[in-house]
DNA sequence: CCAGTATATGAATATGTGTTCATATATGTT
DNA sequence: AACATATATGAACACATATTCATATACTGG
């Protein structure tokens, strides 16, 4: 990972094409670009962190976050579309639990990273 | 604001109560936030793929992308506020590098969650 | 000095996003 | 049946954001 020097504007043709080539392409750029933005929101992240814990019902959600119903019930639909989040009903009421195993780890890189500034 | 009915059914008034002790604090989840915005858009992603790979100029980077140099400028102060890259001058070019070794070990979570989906 | 190159920056704009409000749907209770 | 509860949804709004354009700054070579 070590980067090499840049050959500005004189870089060899074949390095360009090798690292276009190895560029993820446009749909696995736009699908990453999608899932980060699910996390790059307070509001989400406190919901992820609280279900990573627990299975909760909207309303305990609504409560544990501290913003309306409605904004908690977008928001899951949100993190349900990126497959992040299922939900369980029972009677009126919906339990959502965590959809993804690996959001314990992607929380870790994000405060390893911001621990190490400053 | 408090969950006015839903009084947690399934879960203990103390484990609700452990919850809401130990998600991270403001400050935190909004610096978690504002790093993963970062990672949220596919210009920014390109350029610090092709970062991983080699250290670059401006017009390298503006070519290999396909975005003009001043919008490639703009990302890269953001990046460079957020300590993802550093930069290094030489005359009047500039040098980007990345200056967090965790990037890769970042892309590699994203690879695996959109994988995982169908 | 001047002209050319590399990068940065501010303004403008268009598009995206998060929240609230009002309301709809679905289930439960009497 | 009516009424309450739990959640979902659409519209509207305010706010953020990515890009482009025009221009500024900084360095280089003649």
């Amino acid at each position: 990972m070590e980067a090499k020097t840049c050959l500005c504007k004189n870089i060899d043709p074949q390095e360009m094409q090798s690292m276009q080539n190895e560029v993820p392409n446009a749909d696995t750029i736009s699908r990453m670009a999608e899932f980060f933005k699910v996390f790059g929101d307070g509001t989400r992240l406190k919901i992820l962190y609280y279900l990573s814990r627990h299975e909760l019902c909207v309303a305990d959600l609504s409560g544990l976050v501290g913003m309306q119903q409605s904004a908690v019930s977008h928001q899951l639909k949100l993190l349900r579309l990126n497959h992040l989040v299922k939900l369980r009903k029972e009677g009126s009421t919906v339990y959502y639990a965590l959809d993804d195993c690996h959001v314990d780890s992607i929380f870790a890189l994000a405060l390893l990273h911001i621990q190490e500034q400053k």
